[in-house]
DNA sequence: CGTGGTTGTTGCGCTCGACGGAACGCAGTC
DNA sequence: GACTGCGTTCCGTCGAGCGCAACAACCACG
């Protein structure tokens, strides 16, 4: 098992690449995708972590052989996790699990959880790549507040909707919001629902279904169904729980964002709200 | 812009004020924190996350010293903590700071816990008939340690607590959680009982009238006792034997909390937390 | 534009700490 | 009671990780 050490040749550190295959490194025996180079105790440690969090409960000596290391080690190592809380044995003498430590970590990377924070860069890439506007908007008190927007690439500045409240049903935001909702609260959310434009959606039953469609195809549309000539198309962010707590959209004019585009800007406007979702810790399992 | 909502930022020294009660004469060789034996690396390690989750952010000679290592010690154990993900740094040639992997580590340990499992969806109704954040606590080291929360309608998410550990006597999860305890383990695990806001119960007969009427009662109320504004009220969560194993709070600023108000809460938290008990096997005696 | 102070980052040789082998105590199970 | 699995402990060895020092940027002086 002792891997080539002496000369280090790559230099480019990015191997794990959240789907990419693991590069073809030499002796790439463990079945982990742990990171090969650093301080190699601390990796196998943290190796541990990985395996906890897929597996949820591991004994010693199933970690030791997927770690590759003998069972002293992958104890050793164990205890000493252990002493930080980090995992902890579900009986004495037991298989060991993720610990309470975990979570006093997390409590601290909560203060940058900061939801705008984290996902202006990426805003702001979306709207380099569209040339439209993106709005990231949360639910509140019953209707959509916009809390963040990057004006597109285009000359005309549209309505700056930040800290306004707008309603659910007629937008795409809204719908995504509304389709992150049990039917509990969904009904105690919906007022009546008022007509915008022809195309608005004021009938309950129709609303059910388009949400039900905005779950399935993960992404919700709304033309001129809010203005007309008006087009958006929004995606939903979710938590570490897979909640969705905010919803990110492009929107522009109809004619320029027509049909045949529209499929080219739900790709990137998913792909976006998936990104800012991965910083807030969506992506486990 | 984004003017509108203050949802908090990266405050540097916001961490709870309150859990740093300062010890009276802890071992001045110990650079940190538990640093006995085990893995000395992955100690070291360990430390810097514990560095981290204490500061916020720290560079690389920052926590060399704190460790009582060499810089280039601690880059080495950085890097490989960054290769994990566990940590990242705020720019290139710049500070670190925790990074996503714990969220994701995180977010399997509390996918684990099956309290958590069971009192979500729960506590996201509570959530939804109040208003409020809702949290869920459990005793964890002689102080109350938050698995999850819910955050209620409002937008601005008020305070992340989960992973925190919180004074037991100045909280209405605390109180609940320390309803639960025998006289013995009391005793045990409440320390001296620090000052917050006037309000504060300090005085340790008080607390025991406090406890024996939360036993009473059901619940446990806290109003500007922790901090002047905040009311929570909380209920516990009982096992199949009936042991209090945790508490289920609704949180909110005392002007939305009115005593009016708190009769309905009241009611509606003990419901949820009764519901949960219910799930955990609680009720067939 | 230099200059002295920071930072984070990187080779390098020495040494001490982590590793693996083996043995131990303890449960179950043929 | 022998067998086989588990988690745990002890110990000698050797290579991995340590501290040193030099490096490359950056910032604040003057």
């Amino acid at each position: 098992m002792s891997k080539a050490v002496p000369v280090d040749g790559e230099v480019d550190g990015e191997v794990v690449s959240a789907t990419g295959v693991p590069t073809a490194s030499a002796a790439a025996e463990l079945p982990t995708a742990v990171t090969g180079q650093g301080v190699q105790s601390v990796d196998r440690a943290l190796g541990i972590l990985e395996v906890l969090a897929r597996t949820g409960e591991a004994g010693v000596t199933e970690i030791a052989a997927e770690l590759g290391v003998h069972k002293s080690t992958a104890f050793r190592l164990v205890a000493t996790l252990e002493a930080h809380r980090l995992v902890e044995q579900t009986v004495d003498r037991g298989r060991y699990r993720l610990g309470v430590g975990i979570l006093r970590l997390a409590g601290a990377t909560t203060a940058r959880l900061d939801l705008v924070q984290e996902a202006r860069p990426i805003c702001r890439q979306l709207a380099a790549d569209t040339g439209e506007t993106v709005n990231i908007a949360v639910l509140s008190e019953s209707s959509a507040l916009y809390l963040d927007q990057v004006a597109g690439s285009s000359a005309l500045q549209p309505h700056n909707w930040v800290g306004q409240h707008i309603p659910l049903h007629a937008t795409s935001n809204g719908k995504v919001l509304l389709s992150g909702l049990e039917e509990s609260s969904l009904e105690a959310v919906l007022g009546t629902l008022a007509t915008y434009t022809p195309h608005t959606i004021t009938r309950r039953p129709l609303l059910r279904e388009e949400l039900e469609r905005v779950r399935a195809q993960g992404y919700a549309l709304a033309v001129d169904e809010l203005e007309v000539g008006l087009t958006a198309v929004a995606a939903p962010v979710r938590n570490a729980h897979g909640d969705v707590v905010a919803s990110m959209s492009v929107s522009g004019p109809s004619f320029r964002l027509t049909p045949e585009r529209l499929a080219e800007v739900v790709r990137l406007v998913t792909e976006a709200a998936v990104e800012v979702s991965h910083r807030l810790g969506w992506g486990h399992r």
